[in-house]
DNA sequence: TTTATCTTATTTATAATACAATATGAAGGA
DNA sequence: TCCTTCATATTGTATTATAAATAAGATAAA
């Protein structure tokens, strides 16, 4: 990463400065920039990117919010350490994702996923509500549909698996909707060179029908067998990768 | 130039005004305080809470950090729904619980220990350092210490099962720490009445001795058993009380 | 020497003010 | 009716000044 420092050449940061900044910075951060450096003050940083002290204040305040940042009088702003960071904020996991490619990292998001999402559709199925079915049914026609080459079938997909968390009814589970929107994107970059590109739609549709026969533990084993699917995929990857050293 | 103001209308915020002022606002967004009024505009919080624009905007750009806000010009500072909430954010779920006591609030937080913790334990299995070990097993011991009355149970309770989720070796379970030590805070308050007060030592040792075994399957049980069991006397006073409607 | 206290300098925290950019809605004209 | 224009409210950005906090060095006391 690098950072202009004449005021002719200035740094785009698009039209809003701060949310502008707060990227640039995050993204800096979380690629590990400033692994070795200490963290500029307020006013460098403010002189490095050509913006007021207000904007940089304000974009400081938001990366705290997050979690990567600390600041105090006279101490200056740090980085916090990594488990400090919010992870699963929308923000933090695209900068996690704006280094290269990780394996490991999709594999972490899929541990998670295989934690989560088979509960999600347990609740599912004890809650759904008649629209939160609906939302579901659309969205798996939308799979069939871009499965026959109308439409995106990964978008397709994301929907579907976001349905089934919002079904849970439970506040919570949505939360993971980026985590899952970003592991989903993330899969296709390797999973086509392994594995089917389009999502199994026969193993799909028996979570639909679990939840709508109201099947708790069916719906739980049948979202259980997609995402360990994936997980089983990436752990021997990783072995494949390990061997070629 | 300071300007001294009348100290019977300053409403108090605390030695940092812009903390102050995030840690009320942000409450007063959770618990419902805006619901069926238009959020302030920066210029009548600022006079609201005697502040300056500067620290009521940091303010408000922290909240929209959390994703609790959205502000737009001519549009004003909206409170955004729910759902795009962090709410494993640490604050965020501090002011979830500075509304009343809900139990509701309390099964859905061990819905998620229940997908979170058992696969944490089973990954801690396969994954713990030597060092991980040893904290596990500090942390177990201060909990038989507090069982024989030296100590908080409770706090040694919250450090067993946050040293769990550190072991599993993937830093987004780790994330769940708050929502961990919330949920066992929260729940020593219904469950002294039902349950025990005192957390089951038998039951973690199993968790510690299959991590220790090295046996993912054992610890993912064992944890599993445990949450499981919270969750069941959740539902059943969940239960009782309908019936007493 | 060691400890405690005071001083200084650096950095964030807060305030005040001015103007720019943006989006809303009303007014006016084709 | 529809389009354009203009007034207006609200956030966005810049600038400057001062206060508060604290780390580090200097000084004094034991």
């Amino acid at each position: 990463m690098h950072v202009e420092k004449e005021s002719g050449s200035t740094l785009s940061l698009g039209r809003n400065l701060t949310v502008g900044l707060l990227d640039h910075l995050g993204k800096a951060i979380v690629v590990g920039y400033y692994d070795n450096k200490v963290f500029p003050t307020e006013a460098v940083l403010a002189e490095q990117y050509n913006v007021s002290r207000s904007v940089t204040r304000e974009a400081v305040k938001m990366l705290t919010a997050k979690g990567l940042l600390i600041a105090r009088p006279r101490q200056g702003t740090v980085i916090q350490p990594t488990l400090q960071w919010n992870l699963l904020d929308k923000d933090v996991l695209r900068w996690l994702l704006e280094r290269k490619f990780s394996l490991r990292l999709l594999r972490q998001f899929t541990e998670l996923r295989v934690s989560v999402e088979p509960k999600a559709a347990e609740l599912a199925a004890q809650n759904a509500s008649y629209e939160d079915l609906q939302r579901m049914k659309l969205a798996f026609e939308r799979m069939v549909r871009a499965d026959g080459g109308d439409g995106d079938p990964t978008l397709a997909d994301i929907d579907f698996h976001i349905s089934i968390l919002f079904a849970s009814g439970n506040p919570f589970y949505y939360q993971f909707q980026e985590l899952i929107r970003t592991a989903l994107k993330t899969s296709i970059q390797f999973t086509t060179r392994i594995n089917q590109a389009t999502p199994n739609l026969e193993a799909h549709e028996n979570i639909m029908k679990a939840i709508f026969d109201r099947d708790p533990k069916r719906a739980y084993a049948a979202m259980h067998l997609i995402v360990n699917d994936v997980l089983l995929v990436i752990h021997a990857q990783e072995e494949a990768d390990k061997r070629e050293l």
